[in-house]
DNA sequence: CGTTAATACTTGCACACGCAAATACAAAGC
DNA sequence: GCTTTGTATTTGCGTGTGCAAGTATTAACG
């Protein structure tokens, strides 16, 4: 086997410890989140995207690629969170095509409520994660993340 | 801010920057894979993970945490690809609860298909991610990772 | 042994997702 | 201005998933 084939099985590893470590943390998430405030990961990730724009709106296109979603899910997801008063959608007058998010006071306050329930088990995660050898690496790397566009 | 809150921060960007990875590799892959041999990433994970096994039958429980998936979304990806007849059930005798799964030869034929396809589009992938300052950090550390016990 | 608890897998059900088509609006070309 | 093309969002439909309950088999206990 020579060095060619090597990059490609440490690639293929990587790639089943990159997946190893998402499917944990997110079931991780998903049960604590799903327990305290009914929410599931993607739905908390709209909160919080909302949430960091800080009063600012945001087109569905954006919550798509922030979820990373398709159209029709993000659709469905709004609906949801709208139907549970957490959002309202606002029609933008300077492009009529374009629908606006904003937060609702209960949304924001859901999201104060679930914010430290996330990171909590977020921090609890990465810190059993850290502990396992083939977890350890990717784990550290994330501390060096820079910031992705909204 | 506090030093505190900033590890707070730091970790929620880390984790955002992991998910961002992981789904871009995953859809990519989904992509390629469905277009050229019809298979899901979870299919593809199943044969490479029977495969690895190198002629070793595998438990359905073992299949379920390799692809990090429920009992019995297990059973209905295995009924998939029963039909399919890319594996085959094999009742094991010393424990008639369990189920051992197995490679057929169209199963191995296609998986060494599907392989050189996968391996392509994870280095493609991962060489635009590399490019990327937010995700370079983790793609980085994808080369560190150790194998995982199976 | 016979009963009870635990394990391995499967099925019923409800739900979230993606794709493709439909709708509504904006921008470009002539 | 009117048609054509492109963009933003929503709906119809089929499919994969998790949870909880069901079945089969093994292990533990008295």
């Amino acid at each position: 086997m020579g060095i060619a084939d090597d990059a490609v099985e440490v690639r293929a590893q990587g790639w089943r410890t990159l997946a190893a470590l998402h499917g944990l943390i997110e079931s991780e998430l998903e049960r604590a989140l799903g327990a305290s405030v009914d929410l599931s990961v993607v739905e908390y990730t709209v909160l919080d995207a909302l949430n960091r724009q800080d009063g600012w709106h945001m087109r569905m296109q954006q919550l798509a690629r922030a979820t990373a979603l398709s159209p029709s899910a993000t659709t469905r997801l709004v609906n949801r969170l709208e139907d549970r008063a957490l959002l309202t959608r606002i029609l933008c007058a300077d492009d009529r095509r374009g629908i606006y998010t904003e937060l609702t006071a209960a949304g924001l306050a859901l999201y104060e409520q679930a914010r430290p329930i996330h990171d909590e088990t977020l921090e609890r995660v990465l810190a059993e994660a850290a502990g396992q050898p083939e977890l350890a690496p990717v784990v550290d790397a994330l501390h060096a993340a820079v910031p992705v566009a909204g």
